[in-house]
Parts: C-alpha cells; sequence; structure tokens
DNA sequence: GTTTGCAATGAATAGAAATTCATTTTCTAT
DNA sequence: ATAGAAAATGAATTTCTATTCATTGCAAAC
C-alpha cells in the first residue's frame, strides 16, 4: 500500500469515529482498529490526535469548496445560485455523513486552535453565499437595503439547522430536494424585490 | 452561606467555564477554581461532572422557556410574535453569553446522553416557533403550503448562526435589534402570503 | 466549655488513553 | 537470495484528571 493511500485510510477512519462519537471520546485505538492498523502507525503519518482532526479539515473542506464552486459556475442567475447552493450542501450532507456529523460538531469546539482555524476555510465557505447575495443585489433582483452579512450567516444557519436535524435524529420527513426548494423558496420570496 | 447558594455558585462557575473551554476540556478543578470552592466540594452538590452539564440545561433552558413564553403571551399577531421570539433570542444571547456558549457546542455533542436529553427540553424551545407558524396558518396569515417543522429549523437555524458569529468572534457589526428586524423580515416577507 | 453532626477540604488514588520506542515485518535493490 | 532501509507493530510508559475519603473546620445544642 502507499503511503498517501494509508494517510487517507486513516483520515477516512478518522471521519468515522469523530463523526460518531466526537472528537474527545474517539480514543485513537479507535481510529487505529477501524483504520486496520496499529495505534503507533497513526503516530507515522500524524503528529498527535488533534492534527488529525486539523488535517481532515484542511482537506476535506477544501476539496467541498471546489465542487461547489464548480457546480455555481454553471449558473448565471443569482437566484438559481442560491438554490444550487442549498442543494449542494445538503446533498453533501447525506452523502457524506459522517463527515458532516464532524463539521456539524466539531467547528462548534471553543477550543483556541479551532477557532483560530474557523476563520479561514469556514468563512471562506459561507462567503460563497455572501457573494450570491451580492451579486444579486447589484443586478437589482435582490433588496439592495438587506445586509449579505446577515443573510449569509442567516442562510448557512437555516441549512445547518436541517442537517443537524437529520444526523442527529435519523430523521428523514423530509428529502433533500423538498428542503432545499422549501428553504431556498422562503429565502428568495423574503429577500427579492417585488417584481 | 446556605447550600442553595452553593449549588448556583458551582453551576455559575460551570457555566462560564464550560462556556469557555467546552465540556471536555473543562477540568473540575477549574470549575472549583472559579467557584471558589474545593474540587471535593463539588461531588457534594452533583454526582460527577456530567451531572453538572445536565442540571445546567434542566435549570437554564427551563427558565428561558418559560421567559420566553411569558414574552410572547402578550401579543396575539404571529408575524408580531415571530419578531419577538427571535428578539428575546438574540437578547438572550448577548445578556447570557457564557450560557448561550454552552448551549451552542454542548447542544452538537453527540453523546448518547446529550442526544436524549435533547430530544425533550431543546425541542421544546424550538417547537415554540412551529407554535406561531402553525397559528398563523390557520388564520390564514402565513403561506399554507409550507411545512412549519422546516421553517421552525429554518428560523431557528438562522438565529443561532447570528449567536455563532457573536459568541465566536465577538463580533457586533450588527445590533441585536437590527438582526433580529432583518432576519424575522426575511422570513416574514417569504413565508406570508400576497396581500 | 464540650459534644455532636454536618460541611468543606485537598492530597492521594485510580483509571483512562495519548504517545513512545524497541522489536519485528515488509519491501527494495543488487 | 540477501543486506539494508523503511514501515509497522503493540506493549510499556507517561500524562492527565475525575473521583474518593481521611482529616479538619465550624456552628448549634446542651
Amino acid at each position: 500500500m502507499k503511503k498517501a493511500d494509508k494517510h487517507q485510510k486513516i483520515l477516512t477512519a478518522a471521519t468515522k469515529v469523530f463523526g460518531s462519537k466526537g472528537f474527545f471520546s474517539a480514543r485513537i485505538s479507535d481510529i487505529a482498529k477501524e483504520a486496520k492498523v496499529a495505534d503507533g502507525t497513526i503516530y507515522l503519518y500524524f503528529h498527535n490526535k488533534y492534527d488529525i482532526l486539523l488535517t481532515l479539515f484542511e482537506e476535506e473542506i477544501a476539496k467541498l469548496i471546489v465542487d461547489i464552486k464548480a457546480a455555481l459556475a454553471l449558473e448565471e442567475d443569482p437566484r438559481r445560485k442560491l438554490y444550487i447552493f442549498a442543494l449542494h450542501h445538503l446533498k453533501l450532507v447525506i452523502e457524506k455523513k459522517e463527515l458532516a456529523e464532524v463539521l456539524q460538531m466539531e467547528l462548534r469546539q471553543s477550543s483556541d486552535s479551532v477557532k483560530e482555524y474557523r476563520v479561514t476555510k469556514f468563512v471562506d465557505y459561507v462567503n460563497i453565499i455572501s457573494g450570491i447575495i451580492h451579486q444579486g443585489q447589484k443586478s437589482g433582483i435582490f433588496r439592495p437595503e438587506l445586509k449579505p452579512g446577515i443573510i449569509k450567516r442567516a442562510f448557512f444557519g437555516a441549512l445547518d439547522e436541517m442537517s443537524r436535524l437529520w444526523i442527529l435524529n435519523s430523521d428523514h420527513s423530509y428529502t433533500v430536494s423538498d428542503t432545499a426548494d422549501e428553504i431556498s423558496s422562503i429565502f428568495l420570496n423574503g429577500i427579492s424585490l417585488p417584481t
């Protein structure tokens, strides 16, 4: 097995374990077991437990940003873009459940190092939304008096809370597309100028 | 000092410590120090570390639900009610910063016991919103095809995400009332029937 | 002033788990 | 086939901190 493979294998295992038990309750030996390597092997690839979490963020959120930007590049209309963002985000939550669980929990930790991290990668992701709002305001589709800084948060928060419902309760009363429809519909009605 | 005082003193200290370091990184000795009691004293009032967290939820969220229900009882119009909820919630975040931090973080933990807890108290709180939506739909003010189960989440998520911004970044670009205005305005526009 | 019972203390204990490292296994080049 | 290097192993060590409990302090009762 190539070195890169084992790096990824450990990260995948860590995602699973962190996702189900949370960072603090996860033991290195759990991750090792899941990845089918010895405990010590993990230290050949990562400095320590926290480094695994950081690397996971770094690599996974980066991928995510690339993906969603690619999807958005195909659209011009800000209204469509907002919908695409919602759909894409919610799909991700279903398809990469474990990763979503890790993000859900760990982004909220208040350890200083996570705080510092958050202001880089995570904010990049959320700023994609304010970009869309901005564009819509410039082209006269969205109400100009609304603050993109608040809307991006509100919109992201709305999506994120739905994820929480799905992840924590395994509740699937609502489908991804119903939810994306309904949330973007509320927001689009809420922020669009009357025509 | 009366017994009840010390119980409260420890809870207050715990709120502060959990809020700033998170449950897992907080040491019992940190809490003891903050409360100005000996480590052992804490065990005269609580069974264990986790019991402190649970009690904190139990007592504080209960107070919160009572408060907000009282404020809402004074209003009849569902549109006003939604605004009041937003304002009340955001005010709380500012006034009881440490409690808000604890809720932010700990409600997202995936330990089974927290999960179980969440389905009782916390859901009661969020259900206040769906109650308002329901009322508004019955009286023909809100679009009837929207699902209260999604809206409540979206609305709560939007508020909660703003809290996160304030708590984690000490960012105060936006005031409480501006934010409550803007978020409830977006939602009210988004969910109301055209008049 | 002494006894009694409850509350508080904090040093000692115990358990858990992150990390290390001497040893073993696997791979690579000759 | 074999030496030497590189990677992997997992038992032993170290660290950390929740919890315990023998001791001390204190206030009311007698």
